[in-house]
DNA sequence: GCGAACCTACTCGGATATGGGATGTCCGAGTTCTCGTGG
DNA sequence: CCACGAGAACTCGGACATCCCATATCCGAGTAGGTTCGC
């Protein structure tokens, strides 16, 4: 799985506690973990095509959390990332080689069907998790971090 | 997700259906299914070191079950193909950057937690299937593959 | 003083390089079967 | 006819190329705000 799946998750969680009316640069994201500016805003572009952030161009502009943090699942950032492709991609070669049948098997792949029973179950678990559970817990168990996340990305005051 | 999963599967699958005593060498494994031979063997060579297969060298050499199907799970064979470590690998780059704390929280990051725990339902579906499980359920719906298999699979005999 | 036009600075957005791992291929080590030879 | 030994054929096993995608970077399009000029 990608890298840029960790970085999604951790923008869209500190998104969710700024100001949705102040939009942040990719710049000032990829500040505050260290990472590369110009490769996150890549990530972040994914993420505002799959309509989980907005962007707005020019000075002041930057990316805001389109719809509320409750309605972004972990499933959705992945899937804005990643793609929505099966990771398992049956090619079946079953009916490739000498034992395919004259008339194509109508009957779905075994193999396959079992595997995509495992990533549904992945899925779900996925879509049952969303920013907002997030955004909850870490304010339980570090009180300090939304301030934190608030002060460092907030603009530059002159 | 690699393409050799798939063959591995198909593989174990119908290796379920020779005679254990009898190895099948992975030249016709691939033949049964038009694959290259030579990059076949290797992923045979990952089950090896793996331990879901047997290997003997020389002539009437070849692979075989080395544990009873009810005993190979679709996770086992996935883990010797693609390896052990998770999909989602957590870098903790909350704990790099501006942001990071003095003294390292010892707190879990909980968006990793929440993908393990994601990944941990899938890798649970797949220890909960099988080798015999689709052996059973490929003898009921299509009756007439395992008797091909071993037709195709067996020596040939001058 | 006030308004408007211009200019600059800043941001996203997509087109463009680069590296590592999956994919694919090749040759050597080892074992078994076969064939020939001698008793 | 049988035992034995050398040879050959076949197989796994790992070392060696190749290709594609994730990673990383750069420059252009567009916009908001500041500045300056004219009235």
């Amino acid at each position: 799985m990608g890298e840029g799946v960790e970085w999604a998750l951790h923008c869209c969680l500190n998104l969710s506690w700024v100001d949705p009316g102040a939009p942040v640069p990719a710049g000032r994201l990829a500040a505050y973990h260290d990472l590369p500016p110009t490769y996150l805003n890549k990530q972040l572009q994914a993420l505002a095509r799959a309509g989980i952030l907005a962007s707005v161009p020019g000075p002041r502009g930057g990316f805001t959390l389109l719809r509320a943090p409750e309605r972004i699942t972990l499933m959705d950032v992945v899937t804005a990332i990643e793609g929505a492709e099966p990771a398992f991609r049956c090619t079946e070669i079953r009916h490739r080689g000498p034992a395919a049948p004259v008339d194509p098997d109508p009957a779905p792949c075994l193999i396959d069907r079992s595997m995509r029973a495992a990533e549904l179950a992945w899925r779900t678990a996925l879509a049952d998790r969303t920013v907002a559970d997030l955004k909850a817990d870490v304010e339980r168990t570090a009180p300090a971090v939304p301030e934190r996340v608030r002060r460092l990305l907030a603009p530059a005051r002159p």
